[in-house]
DNA sequence: TCGATATTTTAATAGTTATCGAATCATTGG
DNA sequence: CCAATGATTCGATAACTATTAAAATATCGA
């Protein structure tokens, strides 16, 4: 992953409603979630969650899907990974744990 | 660590030549780099390049002791251990690797 | 096709962040 | 003490980001 890229993923998850947003993303799975689901579980506007998930979705971190009225967005976990790939190695003194640090759909809590 | 100290940390990332900078300090180890080193390395202005130090040490990511008439910042591996562990937790599915993701001072580059 | 639902786009505005020259502060050597 | 050096603070300005109501777009069920 390239320093530019690196910046609009850290940039896109440096506010509030978009990291808390990316969160319920993460742990929602492949499955994903509704843009006006997390509208509401985050109480913003709709129009402000579209913007934020906008964001999201420029800086490569959600993919969405349209399921009938429903855009579902989902976290992309590739892209997580890239972005802790680079913190790790150029933020971290290159001490990656045992070359396994990979970011996987949230194993602790599988709702269908 | 919490949302408001994540969030200022990776605002404080979130930004080319504080990117850079962070990168240097973090293989410069303890020793730590002078801001105006910083300043040229990065072909930064002093005033600005002052102003982005400010921003990590904020976000509490560098430290800073002053040293005859030059100020040293070293990056905080600790903060940083404090920000991978947040990413990992709850961004990352929850998935750590072998419990030791740890950042440490460069350790494939020790000049002295 | 019409109305309802889900979401995005537009546009206006307020607030924040970046930039950098000039002024200021701190330390040192002479 | 004074001049030089290294760094920060101030202040003005430009650029970007967030917010949200209103309008537009897409889909569905009847």
């Amino acid at each position: 992953m390239q320093a530019d890229r690196v910046i609009r993923a850290l940039s896109a998850l440096a506010q509030e409603h978009r990291l808390a947003a990316f969160r319920l993303l993460v742990r929602a799975g492949e499955q994903g979630v509704a843009a006006g689901v997390l509208a509401e579980k985050l109480q913003v506007p709709p129009s402000s969650m579209s913007f934020h998930l906008a964001q999201l979705g420029n800086a490569g971190l959600v993919t969405q899907r349209r399921e009938s009225r429903s855009i579902i967005y989902s976290a992309d976990y590739a892209a997580m990974n890239g972005l802790m790939g680079y913190l790790t190695e150029n933020c971290c003194g290159g001490m990656s744990c045992s070359q396994d640090t990979e970011c996987f759909p949230s194993p602790q809590r599988k709702s269908a």
